[in-house]
DNA sequence: CGAAAAGTTGATCTACATCAACGTGCGTGG
DNA sequence: CCACGCACGTTGATGTAGATCAACTTTTCG
């Protein structure tokens, strides 16, 4: 079973390292973290809203999802989480989660009890500044979020989020070639993006046929990324502290009259959308 | 001019103290950065998406907005920075903002420069958990705020928005009687709600008619909190470390079978949403 | 007082929801 | 190994919340 005590293979220790400089000394307090996995079934919650947590969580390997339920049975999916993320980071101060996190597969987690995060800061303080920001990015990812789904048409969403979702995973290493894992069906797409399920199907379809982009059931090939970063009209600037990858930045230098996607147009908020072809 | 060196009419006091025990001490501490206040005149920005931060900012009076920009000039309002509230409190990790606030009022603020910030945790340091508290807490209204735009129709957004920002105002004392200053025209509701001027003036026409609330140029009176609350689908156990004031509760109480909006309907996420009498 | 900002109201349009089948892959048990 | 069942995906027809367009009124303020 892949316990990874290796920092340079822990998505956790690739993920803080974008925005944080870590010493060797740092790392492996860090991977201390990871040696004590426990597994979560698929379906189960991490923590839950309204319940105290027990401790602060970093999820090494599998997906979640953290969400919020409506009174009549609607739920809103606020993000995923994706390995090398921390679950209730905030946790030592407010101890009710006010969100749940759900298990979207099985999961490896690693479960770190308030009191020995007050240890391990006392012994590297220079960590906190990673909890904070850990904590900040989180934040970011909602603002962003929380613009798609004012601002941004069903077609515009679908794209950000892809992007999205591949950028967080490439800084992790987990993403080669633009083509990723994303256990993550059609409904869960629905209720992260405040869209119907039926809607997301077209939507996708329609990314497919612009030659953009491949959702399969549990994986995703993106085919244009810079047709993709278009049609999400998605700023490249957020979330500067975790530098873009350089293929990224390589892959955008094309841009401005890219290939493949001659025609495309740019869905814009609240205007007309036009992407190509929703006619079928 | 009004510099309150008295904590217990400081805003930012009065917010910190519903969630962290605060000694007379610290709250001595906390007065501190009250004492020197600038001027902001309305529509300047304190932080702008992108750009390094100068210190953190603590806002003693006025309104502003924490907001982000589409390509196409659409902008997302994401929240209210209301008096009493931090403007980039992880400031001293995170140098860069990730999106823009800007006065929508003038507006009275304290500067404490990271440094300063610093010091202060190192002579209280239980302090800290003020901060990440502030943090956690608008994270949770972030939280909040998606899970209006995705899941709630125009009706019960607006609502919600009344009644929260009624929430968070009674806190700190700035809200008598269910009649608060809410500095704020439709447009800017719009870009809040993700909703047109048009909608949303229609909308709130709606809420006065079904003798819920009415919003003046600068001010809202709420005229009946359970209906409100009732139409919003308002969570009242979101933000639970900020225990609500026993007015609310008291007239929660009352819910089952309320006066006033006998023929209220609730509006429903994605359903129909029959708020009463929607045809002119 | 005049101009710009904010609010109001009606007519029309459309992006997306809802409803309703139907197709397809996949895991479990016989 | 097949078959039954269920979760997931796909597709078409129709309905609607809310956008857009276009005046017009009222308020604010220099």
């Amino acid at each position: 079973m892949p316990l990874r005590i290796d920092g340079q293979r822990s998505p956790l220790v690739a993920h803080l390292r974008c925005a944080i400089e870590l010493t060797d000394a740092e790392i492996a307090a860090l991977c201390s973290f990871t040696s004590g996995a426990t597994q979560v079934p698929k379906n189960e919650a991490l923590e839950r809203e309204g319940e105290p947590r027990q401790a602060v969580q970093v999820v090494n390997s599998g997906w979640a999802i953290r969400h919020k339920e409506v009174p009549d049975g609607g739920r809103q999916i606020l993000d995923f989480v994706l390995p090398g993320d921390i679950v209730g980071v905030e946790g030592s101060v407010v101890r009710r989660a006010d969100h749940t996190v759900t298990a979207l597969t099985d999961l490896e987690v690693s479960h770190v009890p308030f009191g020995r995060i007050d240890t391990l800061v006392r012994e590297h303080p220079r960590l906190v500044n990673a909890l904070i920001w850990s904590a900040a990015r989180q934040q970011a990812v909602f603002a962003e979020h929380l613009l798609s789904l004012g601002r941004r048409n069903a077609y515009a969403r679908v794209a950000h989020l892809l992007v999205e979702v591949w950028r967080r995973l490439s800084v992790r290493g987990l993403a080669v070639d633009h083509t990723f894992r994303m256990p993550v069906t059609q409904d869960v797409l629905a209720d992260t993006l405040g869209l119907s399920v039926v809607h997301v199907n077209r939507t996708l379809a329609q990314l497919t046929r612009n030659g953009l982009a491949e959702k399969q059931r549990d994986s995703v090939k993106i085919v244009d990324l810079p047709g993709l970063v278009d049609a999400a009209q998605f700023d490249y600037g957020y979330l500067r502290d975790a530098p873009m990858p350089d293929e990224m930045l390589r892959n955008l230098e094309r841009r401005p009259d890219g290939p493949g996607g001659g025609a495309l147009r740019l869905a814009r908020s609240r205007g007309p959308a036009a992407p190509v072809g929703q006619g079928g």
